[in-house]
DNA sequence: GAATATGGTACTGTATACAATTTTGAGTGC
DNA sequence: GCACTCAAAATTGTATACAGTACCATATTC
């Protein structure tokens, strides 16, 4: 599904993990020839796929001047979090009235098998992917696939944040503790989910998020100087 | 600001009001070289536009068979007022808790400077424009870029089928009556803010909202009656 | 007559060339 | 040492060419 057949959606995809994960450096003006030699294709289809990404506020656009990487700043990802936060309160509210006590119960399920997965998990990528996982499916129960499609766009532009906040900074206290609070929080959306209790699910969910928001600016200031000092 | 100044922003914005305005047929498919010429351009820098058309949700693009304009569903329609819901809903929330009483005065003003033109106007286009004007006033208030990012491309896409409903449904009742309803919850929205009672204004522009969402399908199968027949 | 093969046409996908513009850096004057 | 000038180099913007593919209409077979 996500797999591209064509050379354009092949050069899109590689770009845009490029760009989630900050190998192209923040503002940093990207050359054309260059990447597209890098890449194994002409500068046109290249052009293409970059264009995408600009209007998924991956990339920037100047004319005359060509592509740039996003900026990182701490007031973006606030925005992004804050985004998140409009988009994921709904989800909960609309799959609240939505969703089945079959398909709460299979996500009740899926819950319960991957936390074990989440206890011994030490690689952050991972418990990340996890992590966006639940998050996804209980989207694709709001039935909106327009919610969905956001939420997508906003996890991949917060990722890289995310995997910094996870490793550095809720990596300060025991992993068990950390991903136990995570996993409490997912389950008490999911139990106020399945009794109905809109409110409850949706206050929860909140605040879920907005916890992390907070730690954002400091994630910020980390990922900068994970960027710009020689790998560890 | 909107002023392109560049070609292929200079198409990209000429496209995307045709997009819009389903100039360009619901699933049709569009012919490069056919539209380039239409446009005074090449192809390349016409695909690049189309490129960022389909990012944005405007158009669809098939590997191998070209680009195709997006299809118009009243199940697409629905999801597009439900984000709207999930958007507007939080940038009222954030208003509250970070417009000063100053700004929420300004808009006062300008709510009130705008009521007579509400009045008067007859043209279902410029009334929109007024209402969607107001709602970006407010989302400025919001200080999150992300949120008016994504509240501007929902409203680009669901333009259309608001014009519709404007125009054919709620044109049943007289313009004074109809009007006067948009205006109150305006007002009611902007009151609650002023007076910070954050549930009043969020559930109030949730309704506002809403109730249009609801109308969406009936427009729908006007829009589609109004696109395939000779025009009026 | 329906289904399938086939050839031609039209369109898409991408490389490349070249013009236009921006950037860079050496040189010059103060 | 600093600012300014200007030409060379690099880079972007766009047209065009051509190869590959999909599409369509006609023909052929059962």
């Amino acid at each position: 599904m996500t797999k591209a057949d064509s050379n354009v959606d092949r050069i899109y995809e590689k770009l845009r993990k490029m760009a989630a994960y900050f190998e192209l450096k923040p503002d940093a003006r990207i050359n054309e020839s260059a990447l597209s030699t890098e890449l194994g294709a002409s500068r046109t289809p290249l052009r293409e796929a970059l264009n995408r990404l600009v209007a998924e506020g991956f990339l920037t656009f100047q004319s005359g001047r060509g592509f740039f990487c996003r900026p990182l700043s701490p007031k973006l990802i606030l925005d992004l979090y804050e985004a998140r936060v409009a988009i994921e309160t709904e989800i909960v509210r609309l799959v609240c009235r939505r969703a089945s006590d079959e398909e709460l119960q299979d996500l009740m399920e899926f819950l319960k098998s991957t936390e074990p997965d989440y206890d011994s998990c030490e690689d952050p990528m991972e418990l990340l992917s996890m992590d966006e996982a639940y998050h996804m499916r209980i989207a694709a129960l709001s039935q909106s696939n327009e919610l969905v499609r956001i939420l997508e766009n906003l996890n991949d532009r917060v990722r890289y944040i995310r995997l910094v906040d996870l490793k550095y900074l809720r990596g300060k206290t025991p992993v068990s503790t950390q991903e136990e609070a995570q996993l409490s929080a997912h389950r008490v959306v999911l139990t106020a989910l399945i009794n109905r209790d809109e409110d409850k699910a949706v206050s929860t969910m909140r605040h879920h998020i907005e916890r992390r928001r907070d730690e954002a600016t400091e994630a910020v200031r980390i990922a900068y100087s994970q960027l710009y000092v020689p790998a560890d």
